[in-house]
DNA sequence: TCTTGATTTGACCAAGTGGTCAAAGCCACG
DNA sequence: CGTGGCTTTGACCACTTGGTCAAATCAAGA
């Protein structure tokens, strides 16, 4: 394998790929200069061009990196005793990944606004895949009347749409609530919902 | 009025607007060229500043302009005889708006997720104030037991996500479902979801 | 037609962009 | 020590960026 860093290796690509993400996932691909992530990384540029060949490198690898966890809850969702629990266990674990990976939240939606340019392949191809399984999950579910019906695909645009919004627009949420704190009240609304609506 | 506009101006300006929001809403303000919003508008660069002094002033008009019609919807939920069709009927206008006026939802999700620079203190201030009216008028209807009991707030939110979602993620949203035409199964379980989780 | 103001443009600018390169500094190992 | 490879940097480059300006062009009313 290629991979035999060094100490300084690890700790500096690990700084770069920091300071990328803040400036990626707030600006963009686009919006956001290697100036701007050496600096924040407090490296001079040709130095950060020492561990990574371009800005592009640098976004691939978070992006890679954010996709290959970022559908961990999702895998995760499998037949069981409790439906509802199930579902409303995986909502509640994307609020969780808002609350604790805003940075990689934003930087899914900034690549998805620009058009996906980076990762349409992976949206129609692994994450399609992904979302039909367990599509026929909860089908099976409705079907046996474990839950009451549903359309699966737009019940999971639904969990992903509420929870990530609390990333996404962390700014409005805070602004129009006047306070930061917002995860409590969003998890005991998100279990409500999806508990009356799932009931049988 | 400082407004006697001639029609090659009122003209030049509507298609720059048209330009500048394509632009704006995919790749967010810094991420965006005056030369690409030249080219789409078929103008020189020059002839495009002749009509607005800068890059921002165009953005600005386009949040304004945006700002103004987005909440009209929200402006439009009053005490009603059914609040579970209140509330639908909200949410299902602002889906319409999200197939209709794609563009101003990725150009809101654009500011919002940059940190909203340029309308903190609308946040904050007018849409904070709305949002606190409109809540109330929720809580009355709980209160009174014409409908379930839910927070006001996370309600809006979880009605702005899904609704927003459709928009902002397209992308994602065509390739997971293999087709273009969401709206009117999104249509279905929005109305589902609100009249299960509203049901007194 | 002529004139006047509205419109358009080519040339230009300073600053910022992603990226290169050779030389210098540094560090661990023999 | 010293030396060879890892690390860092200043100088530099071609190109793009937002924006300016004076001159040219155009359109419509007198």
């Amino acid at each position: 394998m290629a991979k035999p860093q060094t100490r300084i290796q690890a700790k500096n690509r690990a700084t770069i790929l920091a300071a990328g993400l803040d400036a990626f996932s707030q600006f963009g691909f686009r919006g956001t200069t290697l100036d701007q992530i050496a600096e924040t990384a407090g490296l001079s540029k040709p130095n950060l061009l020492y561990y990574f060949p371009s800005k592009d490198a640098i976004y691939t690898v978070l992006l890679e990196r954010m996709l290959d966890t970022w559908l961990d809850p999702l895998r995760g969702l499998n037949d069981a005793d409790n439906p509802v629990d199930e579902i409303t266990g995986y909502a509640i674990r994307k609020l969780e990944m808002a609350r604790d990976y805003p940075r990689e939240s934003r930087l899914f939606a900034n690549e998805v606004l620009q058009g996906a340019p980076h990762i349409a392949d992976h949206l129609s191809g692994d994450l399609r895949r992904l979302v039909d399984e367990k599509a026929r999950v909860i089908r099976g579910w409705s079907d046996a009347g474990k839950i009451a019906e549903v359309d699966p695909h737009h019940l999971m645009f639904s969990i992903w749409s509420q929870t990530q919004h609390y990333a996404d627009f962390d700014v409005q949420v805070r602004a129009v609530l006047g306070r930061d704190d917002w995860f409590s009240d969003a998890a005991r609304h998100l279990k409500q919902t999806l508990s009356r609506m799932l009931r049988a």
